[in-house]
DNA sequence: GAGGAGATCGTCT
DNA sequence: GACGATCTCCTCT
């Protein structure tokens, strides 16, 4: 495999939005005993935090959201509708609850482990509309590479002894898209999405 | 292809 | 006690 060095502490201290478009075309990587679970990062959102009522942050500093509020590249896992974990990483400022949501991964490694994971069948030669089903959403991501919020919350990206890191390959990212986010009911027309054009493991309709 | 409802529970009021 | 940074399945067209 290709070189790919962590991500380290640095990368994540600097604004959401930043740290978001960075982070499209890099590699967010699990550790499975022996196993390599990976998929390249395709979709995300900023969320500003204090300033931005769409935040979890936005109300304040609470035991769920506690992780925003922290040092910069930890893992943020919320538990949503009750049968999903969505996650994300800290950013700054530290203190004012800013944070990236990663929302969709383009498979990379450990196919056949994330396709079972989410209960999927993989034909013998994978189309990429089954392929599109792994990891195509914030829910089904972190359902791929087993993201839970009582084994992963607080979790340090950047730490060498991590189980879970974000990595770069090298590899050139295309067109980026910005859009509004999804799935909220505020501040629903900021654009805080950022998306690689034309990518067919974006969630939702493509972009082209 | 679009739209609606149900699943299911932690978190905050 | 209400609701949510989602997903799946079902119906209708």
């Amino acid at each position: 495999m290709l070189a790919a060095p962590r991500l380290k502490r640095e990368f994540f201290n600097r604004d959401p939005v930043t740290v978001a478009r960075e982070l499209l075309g890099k590699l967010l990587i699990r550790r499975e005993g022996r196993k390599l679970l990976a998929g390249r990062i395709v979709e995300l959102e900023a969320y500003l935090g204090a300033i931005d009522p769409a935040s979890h942050a936005y109300i304040g500093r609470t035991p769920r959201n506690a992780v925003l509020f922290g040092p910069p590249g930890h893992a943020y896992v919320y538990f949503i509708y009750g049968m999903y974990f969505c996650t994300n990483v800290s950013c700054k400022p530290e203190g004012n609850g800013g944070g990236v949501l990663l929302r969709a991964l383009e498979p990379v490694l450990g196919l056949e482990a994330m396709a079972e994971a989410r209960g999927i069948e993989l034909p013998p030669e994978p189309r990429t509309t089954q392929l599109r089903m792994i990891s195509s959403g914030p829910g089904r991501m972190s359902q791929a590479l087993g993201i839970t919020r009582p084994r992963d919350n607080g979790k340090d990206f950047t730490s060498a002894s991590s189980d879970l890191w974000m990595a770069d390959d090298g590899q050139r990212t295309g067109r980026i898209a910005v859009t509004p986010r999804i799935g909220i009911k505020v501040a629903v027309d900021e654009p805080l999405r950022f998306v690689i054009v034309g990518n067919p493991y974006v969630s939702g309709p493509r972009i082209s």
